[in-house]
RNA sequence: GCCCCCUUCGUCUAGUGGCCCAGGACAUCGGAUUCUCAGUCCGAAGACAGGGGUUCGACUCCCCUAGGGGGUACCA
C-alpha cells in the first residue's frame, strides 16, 4: 500500500513550491491506489496554529488536493499535529539512548561552536569531540553537579558509507564521517524535526517519502535514526526545486524585489495588483504575491490551470502531451519521469495554461466564475437580478479570449456603469473624436440612424454601419473608432457591434450625446 | 572550507549509443486576417556548459574542469 505525506509548517500561507511537492505526493499516492496524509509540522511553534494553518488548508481545498488523513478528516494514525505527538518522540529518544545510538550531551552551544570554528580554522571537517558526552548515569551526574544541562545527540557512525536508492536520483552515497552528532532533543525535552519526522513517517506507515531536494543531505541522519529504531526504511524521492523566474535558486517569497526585475514576473504582479485594487482586496506584498498560491485564487485563475502548470514543472509524460485532466494525471504520473534539475517558474507559461482552460470553460460556468469578482468590485449588487447572468454571458461571449483570468472582467466596466456615469478617456476622446475633422458630424448622423434602426442587434448594426460608410464614401475606421470611444469611453475593447448591442439603444444614444456634449463644451471654452 | 545533487533553445521539456545537422510547448520576431485590443492562421530564428576518453558511431557511457543549487543549526 502506497502512503505518502506532506508536512507543512503553519506559516500562514501556501507556497507555490510546497504545492508542487504536495501535488506530486498526492498524485503518486492516489494514482497508485494509495493514500495521502497531511501532517502538520508545528513542533517548536508558539504562534496561533489554527490561524496560520487555515490558509494552507484553504489552498489545498481550492486546488482539489484532498487528504485521506489529517486535519479535518482525522484518521487512525492521528493525531496529525506534531505538537500533540511528543510522547512518541520522547519514547523514541529513550530507545535510541538505550541502544547507544544517542547520548546525553552536556556541552553548551558556545563550546560546540568553538570546536566547530577551530576545525574550520584548521581547515578540517568538524567532528564533535564528545567531551561532554555522558554514557553512564555516573558521568551524567558529574556534569549535572556542575550545573550543566543535557541535550540528546545522535551518536553517528564515523566510518563507512551511507548508501541509498533515491527514486529520482538513483544511487546516492554519503560518508558517515561527514555527518554531525545532531541534536534530537532539547534540554527542555522537546524534540527536533528529524527525529519527529522519522518517527511520524514510521508510525503513519509512510511508504514513500517524497520531498524537496533540500532534504537530500538530511537523509543519512534520518536513515541512521530509522535503522537504530529498527524501522524499515521508506522509499525516498527528492524533488528538484521550483526555482525563481529566470534563475536556478529556490523560489522564495522573501526575494520579490529581485523577481520584479524579471519583466514577466513584474507583469504578473501588476496584473494581480490591478485586480486586487479593483476588488478592494488588501494587496501587501507579504500576503499577496505570485509565490503564494492564494494570489491565483484572488486574481481569478482556474485551479485546474494552476495544477496542470505545476504538474509540468518538473515532470512530463512525453514530448507532446501538455494538457491533463485529473484522471489523466493520476493515471500517468510516475516518479521515474520527474526531472532531476530545478525548474524555474515561468509566469507566462502559467498564463498560457490559464487561457487554454478558460477557453474550454462552458459559458455558464464562466459566468458564475466571474460573478463574485464583479460583486466584490461593486460593479453589480451582492444579490443581482437574474438577468445579470445573461448580461455577463453576452459580455463574456463577446470578450472571448480577452478575459484571461476571472478578474479581467473588471476591465469591462463600461458595461456595468450607468450611462450617466460613464467616464471617457481623455486621450481617446482627443484622438478619435475631437481631432478627426468629420468625427463630430459623423457621430451626430450615426446617432440619428441608431435612434431609428428597427432592430438593435450586432448583426443589424454591422449592416447599418457598413451602409452608412458606403453612402458617405468614407472608410469604416472613420466612424468606428469615434463610435467606440463615444459609447464605451475607451479606444480598445470588444467588437464594436457587440458592444453596441450590449449597451442597448437607449444607452448608446445617451452616451453618444454625452460625448458630443463634452466636445462641444470644450470647443466653446477654447 | 567540506559534503551532496544538478547542467539540451530565453523558459518548461522530449531524447536511455545510430530513428537527432536534436522533437514539442510557452515566449520572441516576421507575414496574413480584423473596427481597436485580444485572438486565429502561416512562417522564421533559437539549445546538447567546456575538455578529454570509450566506441565503427555519442545529447546519450566514463573522467576532469567550469557553472548553478542545496546541506553543513538546540530551523523546518
Amino acid at each position: 500500500m502506497i502512503r505518502t505525506r506532506f508536512a507543512p509548517s503553519p506559516t500562514g500561507y501556501l507556497h507555490i513550491g510546497g504545492v508542487r511537492t504536495a501535488l506530486f505526493n498526492w498524485l503518486f499516492a492516489r494514482g497508485g491506489g494509495g493514500q495521502f496524509v497531511l501532517r502538520i509540522d508545528d513542533t517548536d511553534r508558539q504562534r496561533n496554529v489554527s490561524e496560520a494553518l487555515q490558509p494552507i488548508l484553504d489552498g489545498f481545498h481550492w486546488l482539489g488536493i484532498e487528504w485521506d488523513e489529517g486535519p479535518g478528516v482525522g484518521g487512525v494514525n492521528g493525531p496529525y499535529y506534531q505538537s500533540e505527538r511528543s510522547e512518541l518522540y520522547a519514547a523514541a529518544v529513550k530507545v535510541l539512548l538505550e541502544r547507544g545510538a544517542a547520548y546525553r550531551d552536556y556541552s553548551t552551544t558556545a563550546e560546540v561552536q568553538a570546536e566547530r570554528e577551530a576545525a574550520e580554522r584548521e581547515k578540517r571537517s568538524f567532528e564533535y569531540s564528545r567531551r561532554w558526552m555522558a554514557e553512564t548515569d555516573a558521568q551524567a551526574m558529574q556534569f549535572e553537579n556542575k550545573g550543566r544541562q543535557a541535550v540528546v545527540r545522535l551518536k553517528m557512525p564515523r566510518a563507512g558509507q551511507c548508501q541509498f536508492e533515491d527514486q529520482i536520483r538513483g544511487e546516492v552515497s554519503f560518508s558517515w564521517s561527514q555527518e554531525q552528532d545532531h541534536v534530537i532533543q532539547r534540554a527542555d525535552g522537546t524534540c527536533l524535526y528529524h527525529l519527529a519526522s522519522v518517527v511520524d513517517d514510521h508510525e503513519m506507515q509512510i511508504s514513500h517519502v517524497i520531498r524537496a531536494e533540500e532534504h537530500l543531505s538530511n537523509t543519512p541522519r534520518q536513515i541512521f535514526i530509522s535503522q537504530s529504531l529498527g524501522y524499515d526504511l521508506p522509499e525516498y524521492a527528492h524533488l528538484p526545486y521550483v526555482a525563481e523566474p529566470g534563475g536556478k535558486s529556490k523560489i522564495s517569497k522573501r526575494k520579490l524585489d529581485k523577481y520584479l526585475k524579471n519583466p514577466d514576473f513584474k507583469r504578473l504582479c501588476e496584473h494581480g495588483e490591478a485586480i486586487a485594487r479593483a476588488v478592494a482586496q488588501e494587496s501587501t506584498a507579504d500576503t499577496f504575491n505570485p509565490v503564494i498560491v492564494d494570489f491565483y485564487r484572488k486574481v481569478g485563475y482556474l485551479p485546474e490551470a494552476v495544477i496542470n502548470y505545476l504538474l509540468l514543472l518538473g515532470w512530463s509524460l512525453d514530448d507532446q502531451t501538455e494538457e491533463f485532466t485529473r484522471e489523466e494525471m493520476l493515471q500517468h504520473f510516475s516518479l521515474q519521469r520527474v526531472v532531476k534539475s530545478p525548474a524555474s517558474f515561468d509566469p507566462l507559461k502559467l498564463l498560457a495554461f490559464q487561457e487554454r482552460y478558460m477557453r474550454k470553460l462552458p459559458l455558464e460556468k464562466k459566468v458564475s466564475f466571474v460573478l463574485p469578482f464583479l460583486q466584490q468590485a461593486g460593479r453589480i449588487s451582492a444579490s443581482p437580478p437574474c438577468e445579470i447572468g445573461s448580461h455577463v454571458g453576452k459580455i463574456l461571449e463577446a470578450a472571448g479570449d480577452r478575459v484571461k483570468v476571472a478578474g479581467d472582467i473588471l476591465q469591462f466596466d463600461e458595461f456595468f456603469v450607468d450611462d450617466e456615469d460613464l467616464e471617457y478617456d481623455e486621450k481617446s476622446l482627443e484622438k478619435r473624436i475631437r481631432k478627426p475633422e468629420k468625427a463630430v458630424e459623423l457621430l451626430h448622423a450615426i446617432k440619428h440612424q441608431l435612434a431609428s434602426v428597427e432592430a438593435f442587434d450586432a448583426c443589424t448594426l454591422d449592416q447599418l454601419l457598413h451602409d452608412f460608410v458606403e453612402s458617405r464614401q468614407i472608410k469604416i475606421g472613420q466612424i468606428i473608432h469615434a463610435l467606440r470611444v463615444a459609447t464605451t469611453g475607451k479606444s480598445v475593447g470588444i467588437g464594436l457591434f457587440d458592444a453596441l448591442e450590449i449597451i442597448g439603444r437607449e444607452g448608446c444614444l445617451v452616451r453618444i450625446q454625452r460625448a458630443l456634449d463634452r466636445i462641444e463644451v470644450t470647443r466653446k471654452v477654447s
